[in-house]
DNA sequence: CTGAAAGCGCTTACAG
DNA sequence: CTGAAAGCGCTTACAG
């Protein structure tokens, strides 16, 4: 820790503007107004350009805590999302940063694994000074509100969300495994508390009724890892063979990767003995053991979505806000 | 937006330490010890829960810019890390996430898809006045200093860097490959300017040569992506077989995957007509088909260390420096 | 066109 | 034990 005196500028190898000024031979207002491309008809060309100089030679970059300060708010957009095990938050973050842009600078934070991201979590933000905030697969949505714009991904029902429409990709999922002759489904659900869980999980059960499928009453949950998920089937796919399950649908993507790994290990026939399932479409479905079926949602979509939005609403405009289509990828695993 | 003087402090919804002075009855600077935690022996216990009673009531939190601002920096912590469509990376931050704790806040930048991290990325990121700067895979180690601490991740060669020993792992995977018959090998290179990819290539070849396996002359780099691989495989793999080739090393396992579509699609038997391996034994590539050999790289262990040393940093205290062991994770990719 | 000055919300010697 | 005040590095009316 140094000693400095607080009052000798001890050169801390940070340039200021005053430095800059000095160098330039104005003041820091001038040297604001510059860097911030507010010269136009208010600087002279020469000191413009002598600011300029002055910048490049000292390499200055505008310091954000004072300049946040200053102005009340900075270009971050912090983008909250839940622990990235799931490659699929990958995608959404790739649709943010692509539309943001060079305007503003992203930031992301993960939530603990397993965890969804809740109120204080924005809150801690809002300390940033954030020019808005972006939550992906919130707990709850209630309350989240903030002195900055906030946007929901992923949180049905909200207000201020963008959302898939998933009725069209469930509708064809069950009607794939309808065709196919399954009569009793399983499904593994995930532990997570993100709401969008809950609705996979009920439209799923509709159409299956409104098929005609029965869905086991055999329950399992688990953490959206393979590992995780792996541990959770392994205890109750005899169960579910017994109680004549022939296919079993997963919440996302990773689950049904654990369903495949106990198939293998115990010599289950895939699809033939079951057929798996899941909800996502991963990269690596198309290179699973077999090729994984799944519900296609399109996560850089959903992302660009969402960073459409909150431009919108920082620039005081409407914001189009349509649900994002979701359809089936049907593969081996249910034997298409 | 708003037309609001500056002057007139139109409560913005944001609460401040003056706000919370004048509910407990005291001044901003009695506040700011207790809230700081730096209220023993300098406060008296009264003021400090009327403090306390006040923050809890108006729900404050003290403002990060104007923290970092008089504090000359902050409790942010900043990991820059590559596209995060490879899954190792999302280990890496757990690790890092896991060891920073709370007494940093670990906020995350991502590059451009097929992009480094570069000194400009650590440039942008000093004008947040973070406690220090963690980057993953930079493209080149050598300008990456700032006006905080910098530790590099998996940056081979550089100075305040952890890292992998690459070379037990390699090393059996050569011998791996050498026990199952192979003598001539490709190499799949990862198009990343990474310099843990060179090191990878070359510790590959050296064993090679050691081991008496011949590489390829028959070239091929992709970005890290299944899709990627995949596009660059198809226009290869013919000419891989027709030189005798027999198995394929990829750079990274989602390079790997690429390799097995396209052996899939072409009907060509991995591991009988082509064995395959890769690097970062991820997750899913126990559930491939056919599973698939991988080096392993601890990812959470890579971050855990990033994290420690930046802490040791941070205090003052020497960190501890070894290098990350690697092992092989034979699978039935190789036929083991 | 240009600069002095106030103010953003904190933290920290310093003086009581 | 407590508070007035300076200072962190900017931005932005405002007065020349």
């Amino acid at each position: 820790m140094p000693t400095t005196p607080r009052s000798r500028s001890a050169p801390s190898g940070r340039v200021t503007a005053a430095m800059v000024a000095e160098r330039a031979g104005t003041s820091i207002a001038t040297v604001s107004l510059v860097v911030n491309g507010k010269d136009r008809g208010r600087v002279s060309t020469p000191i413009a350009d002598r600011v300029r100089d002055a910048v490049e030679q000292l390499g200055y970059v505008v310091d954000h805590a004072a300049s946040s300060l200053a102005r009340g708010s900075g270009d971050l957009v912090v983008l909250i999302a839940p622990d990235l095990s799931n490659p699929f938050f990958a995608e959404v973050i790739r649709g943010v940063r692509d539309t943001v842009g060079d305007r503003f600078q992203l930031v992301l934070s993960v939530t603990e694994r397993g965890e969804q991201p809740v109120d204080a979590d924005v809150r801690r933000f809002e300390r940033l000074r954030p020019a808005g905030i972006l939550v992906d697969a919130p707990a709850e949505s209630a309350s989240m509100s903030a002195s900055v714009p906030v946007v929901l991904l992923d949180a049905p029902g909200g207000p201020g969300a963008v959302n898939y429409d998933l009725t069209a990709g469930v509708q064809a999922l069950v009607a794939h495994l309808r065709a196919a002759g399954h009569r009793r489904v399983a499904y593994l659900d995930g532990t997570s508390r993100a709401t969008t869980f809950a609705v996979r999980r009920s439209l799923f059960e509709q159409a299956c009724t409104t098929a005609d499928i029965t869905v086991s009453p055999v329950q399992a949950q688990a953490d959206l890892t393979i590992d995780a998920a792996a541990g959770a089937v392994a205890p109750v796919v005899d169960a579910w063979l017994a109680d004549g399950v022939t296919a079993v649908v997963a919440a996302a993507d990773t689950l049904a990767y654990g369903v495949l790994r106990v198939a293998a290990e115990r010599g289950i026939a895939v699809p033939a003995s079951l057929a798996v399932a899941g909800f996502d479409d991963l990269p690596s479905s198309s290179v699973t053991a077999p090729s994984l079926t799944s519900v296609a949602l399109p996560g850089a979509e959903l992302g660009r979505a969402a960073a459409l939005r909150l431009l919108a609403t920082l620039d005081g405009v409407d914001a189009p806000d349509p649900a994002l289509p979701t359809r089936l990828v049907p593969r081996a695993s249910t034997g298409a």
